[in-house]
DNA sequence: GCCTTTCCATGAATCCTGTTCATGGACCGG
DNA sequence: CCGGTCCATGAACAGGATTCATGGAAAGGC
């Protein structure tokens, strides 16, 4: 039933992957291949041929180099994850041979996230596995996010916030860690925060505190929407207006603000892992989960109840 | 950034990962050999070449064959895994590139549901996707019903009667599709047919029609109970009694049945599809799903109006 | 013990194919 | 109209996967 495409000679090899990965990211042959270190040429018959083996177009060629058509864009997707997954193998034979935890796993993570919570992770899992070099990546929780970034096989492990209504995305696995509960942040010292404009950030998906925000009487008399979440707190520490904010993202935040608990039953969000199910099995993203597990808790987290492994 | 261990000098191909997981499975360099059609001496070659790669022994051979070490065990079981994803990569591209949608989804639908809406669904969408088979399972909308086949994954999309006072149960998706007004049959040429006793069947979830019965100040004299909604269209035909059916069972009734009105509020109940939103996201699923919604509507039926989808 | 069988190992030869080289064509902006 | 910048293409090259033809080692039969 998983089947159903003709039989094909041969199967993509992974520097064949990498060449898709390198044009969908570049734009471009020439820059692909010099990214690369090989010839344009060489791109251009590669290319050639999986698309013909393929049996579709990868890539619109133009003047302004390569656009990935649709069907470019997925194998792009799926074959960063085949890189990925094919990245940790040596590891993993590396691990089961001397007992030894190496690899070089990406970790991306929301920059509060990546703030406040993965330097205790990282320094813990590298102390414990002193072959284990994580690297971590930015990005911003907008749109597919750093869910996204597994699923497009950029990272190995997503720290993510998690909606518990929606189910885990096709092909990922989601497990929620924290709780983290929003609070109302103003200048310090002034008398009615709640008078201020409400200053709020592109990635807080609202959806998080609309429920709170329908059950208050109280509406901010304006929204002044930013990029980041480091603005919003700058720009509530000079006075420009109040905020509601996760617990993270108040953690290292400057002076001159004060923090307002949002009542017994503030708002709050889930922060949890994501990845694949090939990739859960890797030591390196295991080790990465039982430290973010065992880690120090920063203030305003509570771990959430782990659930049971249930029978399939 | 694409990279995730130290730079060994190649990665391994699809035919050493292949060869690998022959190896582990027939114990045998010879055995896997000719399983993959090669040599022993292939084989012997790769194997030998993999383990001064990965810096490990992977099969203890003996004069029994070989015996795949803890590492060799890991790397085949990864191998696996790779290969799988790999597989997996054509036909996603084809399905992006093409649109064409292979598979072979269960819809899960009570009787009058596939009797009635389902064969223009199907054939709609087996003509539109040609690679597509969908499976039409009948369940009986008790208990669980059809979003209970979805929810034990034996189906992939179920045909449901949606209560909308109910919330979604965990971890499924349901959307209402058809308003269906419930009507009363009686024997044709029946004189009072109010005065005949009242044809129910077990699923018919009465708290659709509850609100309306309380409304009236016509209680039938008796009810009779069946199995089945064409048994209840039959012993009414056969003059028997009368029933309050929805729209879908009337149509393909028996002859000799005449259909009144139920005044201009008549009970109604919303049918819609459920499933996972793992499964929504799948092509198969979507296909259907769109098919549903643009497939004529039998008489009787009124499509929901569609809710807007809020941005995540 | 010898011989046979059944494993795997190994070096040289072969064939395949990925890559480069050296072009050519299409298009855009001065 | 002329560079400049893309990608396409065919022929030549090089590397490595596979085979061929061996050899060594161990186990079972006699």
């Amino acid at each position: 039933m998983t089947d159903g495409s003709p039989r094909r000679d041969t199967d993509l090899a992974p520097h064949e992957l990498r060449i898709l990965a390198a044009v969908d990211r570049e734009r471009s042959f020439t820059a692909a291949a010099s990214a690369l270190g090989l010839t344009q040429s060489a791109v251009s018959h590669a290319v050639r041929t999986l698309e013909g083996r393929l049996g579709a177009v990868l890539f619109d060629r133009g003047r302004h180099g390569a656009r990935p058509t649709p069907a470019g864009e997925r194998a792009a997707a799926h074959a960063r994850q085949v890189l990925r997954l094919l990245a940790a193998l040596p590891a993993e034979v590396r691990e089961a041979s001397t007992g030894e935890v190496t690899g070089r796993p990406v970790v991306a993570a929301f920059r509060s996230a990546a703030a406040q919570l993965l330097p205790a992770v990282i320094a813990g899992v590298t102390a414990r596995h002193p072959g284990l070099a994580p690297q971590v990546r930015i990005v911003r929780e907008l749109g597919p996010g750093t869910a996204g970034e597994v699923a497009d096989g950029r990272a190995d492990l997503g720290i993510a916030t998690v909606d518990p209504a929606a189910g885990p995305p096709p092909g990922l696995v989601v497990v929620p860690l924290f709780e983290e509960s929003y609070a109302l942040v103003h200048p310090a010292g002034h008398t009615r925060p709640k008078e201020l404009p409400l200053v709020d950030w592109d990635e807080n998906c609202s959806s998080y505190t609309r429920s709170w925000w329908s059950e208050q009487d109280w509406l901010p008399p304006a929204t002044i929407r930013v990029e980041d979440d480091t603005v919003v707190l700058s720009l509530v520490a000079q006075g420009v207006g109040m905020a509601v904010v996760p617990g993270l993202s108040l953690l290292g935040a400057p002076p001159g603000l004060a923090v307002t608990d949002l009542g017994p039953r503030p708002p709050s969000r889930r922060i949890g892992y994501v990845t694949t199910p090939a990739l859960a099995r890797t030591a390196a993203v295991r080790a990465l989960v039982r430290e973010l597990r065992s880690a120090p808790l920063p203030a305003g987290l509570a771990a959430v109840q782990r659930p049971s492994r249930s029978p399939s």
